[in-house]
DNA sequence: AAGTGAGCTTTATGATATAAAGTGTTTTGT
DNA sequence: ACAAAACACTTTATATCATAAAGCTCACTT
């Protein structure tokens, strides 16, 4: 019933969207890190990232959690177990996609 | 000086946009199809597709081309040479991502 | 003690995906 | 033969959402 085309067509935003998908990928890799050091990586403004965080946040896909580090305020952004699984089944399911739209032929 | 994670931030939204994603990824294999046919196969609503491929026809992508068959006005979507790669480049540059992620490791 | 900068968060704005309504033609029912 | 429903879309309206701009708090400086 939900063929190659529909699950491209919807493909879930909240980790589709270019800036989340990137700083799940990256948290992904980097198990945890700090506010300053994802928005380098991203190359997002704060404002953005900061919304775009609270959004995986509300998600369940990562936990942030602030210090106090040298007297200044840091965010640490740690990723969950479900956005860990979530990133990585996305990253397997766009494969597959990939892969079934290469060798698909017309037969319904 | 662009990274992979400001790469994935960046990613042009015309074609990553799931709809058109779809879209683009079905006529890349169809060659040619009709309105209704790519409808059925994406899921899409009528004027959810019309709108999609409006915009893909402005960005030089795809061409459509009208038709009177059995009576009825029929629209054919073609994807053009520009389209094929563009579509191309997009995969093959998530491909490329996700390996350069799974690889990563902190040395900037 | 007023000013500055760091490290964010909140609000405002502008873009845009989708749903709803509309258009023109053809077919069907009576 | 005429109204009504069905096709095959397109256009407009709305609601969501990404990003930019402004704001907030605390520390440090002068």
């Amino acid at each position: 019933m939900n063929n190659i085309f529909q699950e491209l067509a919807n493909l879930d935003r909240l980790i589709h969207e270019p800036a989340r998908l990137a700083v799940l990928t990256a948290l992904a890799s980097c198990q945890k890190t700090d506010f300053l050091f994802l928005q380098r990586l991203t190359g997002l403004s704060a404002g953005n990232l900061s919304v775009h965080l609270s959004k995986l946040e509300d998600a369940g896909l990562v936990k942030s959690e602030k210090k106090i580090v040298a007297k200044r305020t840091q965010t640490h952004v740690n990723i969950t177990e479900e956005g860990r699984d979530s990133i990585a089944r996305y990253w397997e399911k766009i494969e597959t996609l990939r892969n079934d739209a290469e060798n698909w032929k017309l037969d319904e």
